[in-house]
DNA sequence: CAGTGGTCTAGACCACTGA
DNA sequence: CAGTGGTCTAGACCACTGA
């Protein structure tokens, strides 16, 4: 496991703003100062510096030089995996149950769904998740159909709307909201839950380029499902 | 707005894969061939293609070539703030009542707390997080002593603990659990609920290197509080 | 206007691994 | 074992901007 001199130059500055023996806003040595130290082409010293400038652990201006960023955000990366596969690394069975397919024009007085469709239709897809045979998410899913034309051609027994569009429709954009709430009577039926019972809310947009890909609601029961975000390591 | 070489690269190729003009598990030209497309030498090319790979787009092997990516996972940013600066954001006034403080030992039966404290003590603090003095969070806060032994002079009718730590002590690793429940009854008094009431459970735990500082337990009621999600620009 | 980082060149040797 | 990417060098010119 050798490590290479710019990943070296990159984890030593690294620990030494996380230990704070670097403050915020304090300055690091120039990439002059830093080659001789380290023995190495400016090239090297750069790569280095720059790959921590991405990562938000620096900044650098022309001139005044590099200095630590001021304390990040509490930011943390939040892996939304595909359910086919999730549900299929707890060992256990995964189907996909269609419960409503319809391809129709956005209603008018919605001017969100007006935006997803552009010059196109919706496609709008209710499905149940299960493993096991136990319910395991509900879902209801709009898709624009100018955006993903070939989406009503895909036979969703076989492969699920978001495994599908995983696979075949990447996106560049994309928004979550994260939520908890009772389930309404219908929802409560499908999911084989008491009216009322708790469930985490999952609701997703995505775009590619400027334009309007799909929007998914996903209900999972409380128990059933957490979501995990990890930051480091 | 001049571009760069690698920036002109790295966009062509990005455009190109989320066109679906290169469909994924198909192979780029070698660095090689690109150099003379573009007239530039095999550094600026790398770099351009280092990035890529790098932000997940496509994968590098050596003597195999390089890739466009299967996407796998949905991972996006979850940015958790601050209670005290989300309640402000909102325009509402922000206040923390300490319901319970105290410094113990670990629980023995518990090597979840005995892994936190280390060679120190607990200080637990239970609060509330108002927001115009209707109650927006519950929250259960274990913090490690030997960790961070200042914790023990904060006053957290000044600064409640969750701000004061992140402005304080920087951590390296954070691990965070999101699900949906149903508030016991102690809970519901007093987040002034119906007992059942469903909540969204967020659970934290925080490391510095590879000691353990707090973990935290917050419960908002359903409709006050949603987390928010989102990937790229 | 001089110090700093941004980008680029035209090479080089090496590590890995699939044909 | 040969093709490919990983890393590095020792230069260079330039853009930006703060002293």
């Amino acid at each position: 496991m050798k490590q290479s001199l710019q990943e070296q130059i990159r984890s030593d500055f690294e620990d030494l703003i996380l230990s704070g023996a670097l403050v915020p806003g304090e300055r690091l040595p120039i990439e002059q100062e830093l080659m001789q130290r380290y023995g190495c082409s400016r090239m090297t010293v750069n790569k280095a510096l720059s790959s921590l400038a991405t990562a938000g652990l620096i900044e650098r201006r022309k001139r005044a030089g590099t200095f630590v960023s001021r304390p990040r955000v509490h930011s943390m990366t939040l892996e939304i995996p595909d359910l086919a596969h999730a549900v299929r690394d707890r060992g256990q069975r995964y189907r996909f149950i269609v419960l409503n397919r319809r391809i129709r024009k956005p209603s008018a007085s919605s001017t969100n769904e007006v935006d997803l469709a552009g010059n196109g239709k919706i496609l709008q897809i209710d499905g149940l998740h299960l493993a096991d045979e136990i319910p395991f998410a509900l879902e209801k899913r709009l898709i624009s159909t100018a955006a993903v034309p070939d989406i009503v051609k895909v036979d969703f027994a076989v492969s699920p709307p978001g495994t599908w569009l995983l696979r075949h429709v990447p996106w560049t954009q994309a928004e979550a909201r994260i939520y908890a709430l009772a389930v309404l009577s219908v929802e409560a039926q499908h999911l084989q839950l008491e009216p009322g019972s708790p469930c985490l809310g999952l609701e997703r947009q995505t775009w590619r380029g400027g334009e309007r890909l799909t929007e998914v609601r996903q209900l999972f029961p409380s128990e059933q499902y957490d979501l995990v975000a990890h930051f480091g390591s």
